[in-house]
DNA sequence: CAGTGGTCTAGACCACACT
DNA sequence: GTGTGGTCTAGACCACTGC
């Protein structure tokens, strides 16, 4: 086969870009171009969160490649965890609730003690209600100013101890219908949730981290005082597409929890 | 070839261990086994960071496998940031110096402005002298409580502005040798130093991260009030074999900058 | 047993860097 | 041009799962 040919009637398949101007010649190997024909069978719900996708023999043949070339593109989409590989099973579409680490965006960890606080996070619901965007979350979220986005306050509780105070935006329009009993008795992760409910799938996440202090308000619902410092923690998650489709800000107590992150 | 045979004279290769009781057959796919030399000779210092490794096909000779097997060895690596392919170049050794990002394990960012602080940061050794190591610092860098350790306390500026006050501890008999002289003119980050003049490369952190406020001390330190908030950042380093060998507790001013994390 | 992902090989060719 | 990593293929076989 020549290289950079067609991959399939829908898709002229660019290769190298005659587009001139441009020096750089574009090139784009074939298994970034499967890479992307399989993302988007993803992003269209082709498959859905928990499912499993063709064999790598079918999509080779599909797209008329080689297994190889299907492997590399799947290694990819693994390596991003947007699927799972299991061996003499098949590929599945990821999925935040069956996933080994639950809350697979939550960094706080209790000090000492199991892994996980065991029974889960206590969810208390303190609003839960459409508001109109303001400039920077308008801004963050890629909408307008005052568009309809609906605005989740909340307090996660370990072992009955208020730990994470949250406020959650999501755009209206996609999330239509969401209310505090949804968010309050979900049993499971509330990305689980958005994905089984609204069909969004959150695929990364981008955290900026400060140490603050609460004020009076915030400092009685997470049943501390205003001399106390918590961590502010500012989450942007993205869907498929680097699109944004959710900001929290949470103020997390580290008394007895810390966040942790891993450098390589 | 059969599956599993040795490799090569000095590695026996476990291949599937006949060590009973376990039940898991402890199958090592041969470029694991491969992927386990290659590290052993980067362990060993056969070559050093920056420098370039032997080719795919040299190795795979060597080896007595297919360049494919040695390329999925390497990938893994390169994974890893333990090594940099170049196309057209060959492989490197991955080093703290070159790197695109230097200061690979600062999270740290100002809120606006360009990408890096310009100029670098600026340190200033407040102290650096030999100690005996307490037990939770002899316990995290796996050494006996009361073992010589260099510890290294430092402010680091941005733009003139303390930042981080950050202390410091390495196993002396590893760091022989090193003085506040060292720490503050070495030109370019501390763990490039680290790899040129005690032949340490730092491969991956871990970091627990918490809100605190400092004291009278720390807070003149950091020219701030001992009611500002600061990030506490525990960090444990490990060179190759996931050996811990540094240990730093810093305190980040998070005025005018945030500590960054990407989910995924 | 058949079907899936996982490993390994051998060979052809492409893209890039240096000389 | 030569040598390096990067892509792609085709085929063989292994390991795991479930019928």
């Amino acid at each position: 086969m020549p290289p950079n040919t067609a991959l399939s009637p829908d898709t002229p398949a660019p290769a190298r870009s005659d587009s001139a101007v441009v020096q750089t010649p574009a090139f784009s190997p074939l298994y970034q171009q499967i890479k992307g024909l399989i993302l988007q069978s993803l992003q269209a719900g082709e498959w859905k969160p928990g499912e499993l996708i063709p064999s790598e023999i079918e999509l080779a043949g599909r797209f008329k490649v080689s297994q190889g070339t299907v492997r590399k593109a799947i290694d990819e989409l693994a390596a991003e965890n947007l699927v799972t590989r299991r061996q003499g099973k098949g590929t599945f579409v990821a999925t935040h609730n069956e996933e080994q680490v639950q809350y697979r965006f939550l960094q706080l960890h209790p000090d000492i003690g199991q892994q996980q606080d065991e029974g889960r996070a206590q969810r208390n619901i303190i609003e839960c209600k459409r508001i109109r965007a303001s400039a920077d979350i308008a801004r963050t979220l890629q909408l307008r100013t005052g568009d309809s986005v609906i605005h989740v306050r909340r307090i996660l509780s370990f072992n009955n101890t208020p730990t994470i105070l949250e406020d959650i935006w999501l755009p209206s329009p996609v999330f239509k219908g969401l209310n505090a009993e949804q968010m309050a008795h979900y049993p499971g992760p509330t990305y689980a949730m958005f994905e089984m409910e609204y069909g969004v799938r959150m695929v990364r996440a981008e955290e900026k981290i400060r140490a603050v202090l609460p004020d009076a308000q915030q400092a009685q619902w997470l049943n501390t005082t205003t001399a106390t410092p918590v961590l502010s923690v500012e989450r942007v998650t993205f869907t498929y597409n680097d699109k944004p489709m959710e900001l929290r800000r949470g103020l997390y107590l580290t008394d007895s929890h810390h966040y942790r992150n891993a450098l390589s």
